[in-house]
DNA sequence: TTGTGTGAAACCGTTCACAGCG
DNA sequence: CGCTGTGAACGGTTTCACACAA
């Protein structure tokens, strides 16, 4: 397997959703250019990622196996068991998120919360404890945890990335507005909403006035 | 000005959270390189955005200076007014939206919430009522509003959208996990935390791997 | 010297267009 | 035929590299 890009993983994902909620409607094949359309994308770059990314197996006439693509894309997307993930910042944003994973997504396992505030210490989240900061090097370790996702504000996000990397973290989601300065080999992935949400209203206005 | 891209757009916003954080510090002055350590970029491409996008007027030997280019950077993006946003969906999503929101954006102003939960209608959050989905049509058009915000399920997604589309919404920030079909010249854009998360995660693994 | 502005080159990802195969 | 796989062309960004200004 080569080098698959950032955006290419990103439309993986995309399609694996896709082709879940084909399944449940007891579809069985798949063109290129119906995953296309369900996907906002065009008919070459599915058959692109399919055939590079995946080991593409789609035959003239009939498309794609909807069964066999889904497992195929897992088998890339989620290698052989899933990640352990932990939560840092048990807020609004923090059990937000804890919803999106509770949408049994295949290859992501939360092991672990964490907050600062004592009250919530010791609650449960999804069936996993909620620890205090202070133990984040030992829990990370011990869980071999190396995704995590900070919900938490901006002034102690980078300490907290710090001590992360530290214990063994290799991916961050950040949704804190700081761009962290993380060490080489580790992936960060920005979400920012405040910026995310001034190109709306700057592209909401360009659409507008045209 | 001409054409401003996707990438840029977000970019500037960025520079100009950091330039707030440099006026706040009291610094004068700002140079290309110095602003690029703190993007992550390239200080090519600060020169670039600044040059193309703005006016610049950066000069040799100084850099940039730091609240002109603060209040340049806002004409762009703010335009004249600052857009009316209104948020769908007052669930831990949206009140963690809402939270961003407060942090004193610039050019952007809540006026109006949206939940179809009977309990929450009637309330206030930032000091503006929430109202019935029903009321959708009636109050973005009062409001002029431009800018929505989805923070609610997929399953409602779509519908939804065509109300603030019909009433003159050009651009939605989606949270929701679908693939909104929009009519042409409104901007979607998509914060897709599912995918966002099985990136990271992809991408962790690799990184531990190596 | 230091740091900007910008044409030109390099790079990456997407789309085109067509050969091949059922 | 209809649809996939893929080399080749394309277009948009980013980076390079250097002229210029203080």
């Amino acid at each position: 397997m080569a080098e698959i890009s950032d955006k290419t993983i990103a439309r993986l994902s995309l399609y694996r959703r896709l082709l879940s909620d084909l399944l449940e409607d007891g579809q069985t094949q798949v063109r290129s250019h119906e995953l296309a359309t369900l996907a906002n994308g065009s008919p070459a770059q599915v058959r692109r990622d399919l055939a590079e990314a995946v080991g593409c197996q789609g035959r003239p006439r009939q498309g794609y196996d909807v069964a066999g693509l889904f497992e195929s894309i897992g088998a890339v997307l989620d290698g052989p068991s899933g990640e352990n993930v932990a939560l840092v910042g048990v807020g609004n944003l923090g059990r937000a998120v804890l919803a999106y994973l509770a949408g049994r997504r295949p290859g992501v396992n939360l092991k672990a919360a964490f907050d600062s505030d004592p009250a919530k210490v010791g609650q449960s989240w999804m069936g996993c404890p909620c620890h205090p900061d202070a133990a984040i090097p030992r829990v990370i370790r011990e869980q071999s945890i190396r995704v995590a996702i900070l919900a938490i504000p901006a002034a102690s996000a980078q300490a907290v990335a710090e001590q992360l990397m530290d214990a063994g973290v290799t991916g961050l989601m950040n949704f804190a507005p700081v761009r962290l300065r993380a060490r080489p080999g580790v992936f960060v992935e920005n979400i920012d909403i405040a910026i995310s949400l001034e190109k709306t209203a700057y592209f909401a206005r360009q659409a507008a006035e045209s």
